[in-house]
RNA sequence: GCCUCGUUCGUCUAGUGGCCUAGGACGCCGCCCUUUCAAGGCGGAGAUCACGAGUUCGACUCUCGUACGAGGUACCA
């Protein structure tokens, strides 16, 4: 036999040359983070690529823990970053239902297949006894596992807790020796000693499975051909094999991806570290950009090209170029990208997209209040064409620009006196350049620029200190725009006014 | 503690035995451009490829060990 065929026993003949079908399982548990997308995003990007099928299942088998909006949390996430599913809640498919509260009974039936063919058991352990016993284990320095009480209960055990009335759990009856092999796409042949290993519930006392029996349940009811999940399901990932085994089915192929950590290093989690979807649309992050940002965390295409607009990635992922080391998520590597993507918007989608920021009200995400409104297209298209490419974020537009639309400027009047000035001599420079401002006769910043210039030289002042004064006195801040063309945008009259109540403030 | 995974510039990464005196990007520094701030251009610092053995004519690349980090160790996912 030749190694190639030998390779495809491994790979089990249902995986291999099917049209993939690829799933994203969350716990509707809380929003979902930069890291949990990822990891849709490389099923997704992979189901596209090859022209298979995403899937969305909602794992809400923890009851206790789910959240109420956090599907739909996650369903507007997928819409703003341009996700579609093609099988899951609200779309709908062939395999439903996509909740796994709604297939109790399915993972009901092969639990009790399992107890049937001797792979599992019912455990009628309380949680006291469990906590007894794990307590005791971890006094003796022994790894806290289930001691395989009921494991060896007879028969007559069995049914007088029946009759008792007590509840159970169903256990997976884990091999006692020998090894079991995992073997991952990515990080190949994994080796577990099954004496290391416990006999996992399967199913809760409250007829609800756990994750291990039911996305696997799941799994292979939804013709799922690749299982992407993060790393730290690793260790579980035994149990999974000899649930398969012993349930009679292949296994899909397993890639086991990179955790994404925070700067402590930690993976990243719902509620300490890590922001979620909606705070980068709110900071004004654009989906694009946080897309091609969240692709590169974990895999790469080359050794320099790192900015792909959505088709491009569909096109240029493959699951080898997946990497196995988890990565910390950097947020200034994301800030330039914003700011890159922002910079290719044509400008008419620039102002389109800011917009919604620059009218939201000043409650809104703690930020600066919204400039008046309604916002004028045509004037604001060329306030932004100025600012264009100094934006980082949407989220900075109202504050970069409110000079432009507020009447009354805020400043402190020693602002206005630059290095080797005055207040006096920063009041006549002002004033000279008032007359000549008066006289231009078209207000445009190439028509206004020599002139003032000139007027400069004939002060024996540098052209910084002239223009310096200005800036501070037309907008109220030292870093701005191009003098003349913030000039010209914001128009004779309001120039004039501003530059006046400069001198008046010098004076 | 035990089990498992991982380890290339501060960070994301390229690299599959000789193309590597290790390439790119972010960040940082400098210069240029310039009325400020950006953007852009150019240049620089920054990695003894965690460490130690071994295999080999040759190792960042293969093997083993050690260290460190992370994940798991629930009737959570």
């Amino acid at each position: 036999m030749t190694q190639t065929d030998d390779r495809l026993e491994e790979h089990p003949a249902s995986s291999v040359g099917k049209t993939p079908r690829l799933r994203f399982a969350p716990s509707p548990t809380g929003f979902q983070h930069i890291g949990g997308f990822r990891t849709a995003l490389f099923s997704w990007l992979y189901a596209r690529h090859t022209g298979g099928a995403f899937i969305l299942r909602i794992e809400d088998t923890d009851t206790t823990r789910t959240i109420d909006g956090a599907v739909e949390d996650l369903l507007k996430g997928f819409a703003w970053f341009g996700i579609d599913i093609d099988e899951g809640p609200i779309v709908g498919g062939p395999f439903g239902p996509y909740y796994q509260t709604q297939r109790k009974a399915l993972y009901q039936q092969y639990a009790h297949q399992l107890i049937a063919s001797g792979h599992a058991y019912r455990c009628f352990c309380t949680p006291e006894r469990l906590a007894e016993v794990r307590k005791q284990q971890e006094a003796q320095k022994l790894p806290p596992r289930y001691d395989r009480h009921c494991r060896y209960l007879s028969m007559e055990e069995r049914a007088s807790n029946d009759a008792a009335g007590l509840t159970w759990t169903v256990r997976f009856a884990m091999p006692l020796d020998g090894e079991t092999v995992v073997h991952d796409e990515l990080h190949g042949d994994m080796v577990f000693q099954n004496a290391n290993l416990d006999d996992m519930i399967i199913l809760k006392s409250n007829g609800l499975a756990p994750y291990h029996l039911a996305h696997l349940v799941d799994d292979h009811l939804m013709d799922i051909t690749h299982v992407l999940r993060g790393e730290d399901w690793i260790s579980s990932a035994p149990l999974h094999i000899q649930l398969y085994k012993a349930l009679g089915w292949e296994p899909p192929l397993i890639y086991h991806v990179p955790n994404i950590l925070g700067k402590d290093k930690k993976k990243l989690s719902k509620r300490r570290n890590a922001p979620s979807w909606s705070d980068f649309q709110r900071e004004g992050y654009l989906p694009e950009a946080v897309l091609n940002f969240m692709a590169l965390l974990g895999w790469s295409y080359d050794d320099k090209t790192e900015i792909f607009s959505r088709e491009e990635l569909i096109r240029a992922f493959t699951l080898d170029r997946v990497g196995i080391a988890s990565g910390i998520y950097d947020p200034d590597k994301l800030l330039w990208m914003n700011g890159y993507y922002i910079r290719q918007l044509p400008l008419e989608e620039l102002v389109q997209r800011a917009f919604p920021y620059m009218e939201r009200p000043e409650t809104e995400g703690g930020l600066p209040p919204a400039i008046q409104r309604p916002l004028d297209v045509e004037y604001t298209t060329r306030v932004l064409n100025l600012e264009h490419e100094r934006l980082k974020t949407l989220g900075e537009v109202a504050q970069m620009v409110s000079f432009f639309y507020s009447e009354d400027i805020e400043y402190e009047t020693p602002l206005l006196i630059q290095k080797g000035m005055d207040a006096e001599k920063t009041r006549i420079a002002l004033t000279h350049a008032r007359d000549l401002l008066e006289g231009v006769e078209a207000w445009e910043h190439d028509v206004m620029e020599p002139p003032m210039r000139a007027l400069a030289t004939e002060l024996e002042l540098k052209p910084g200190q002239l223009f310096g004064s200005i800036r501070v006195a037309i907008s109220g801040r030292t870093a701005t725009p191009p003098l003349f063309q913030m000039m010209e945008v914001l128009g004779r009259e309001r120039t004039m006014q501003r530059i006046d109540q400069a001198i008046a403030r010098l004076a």
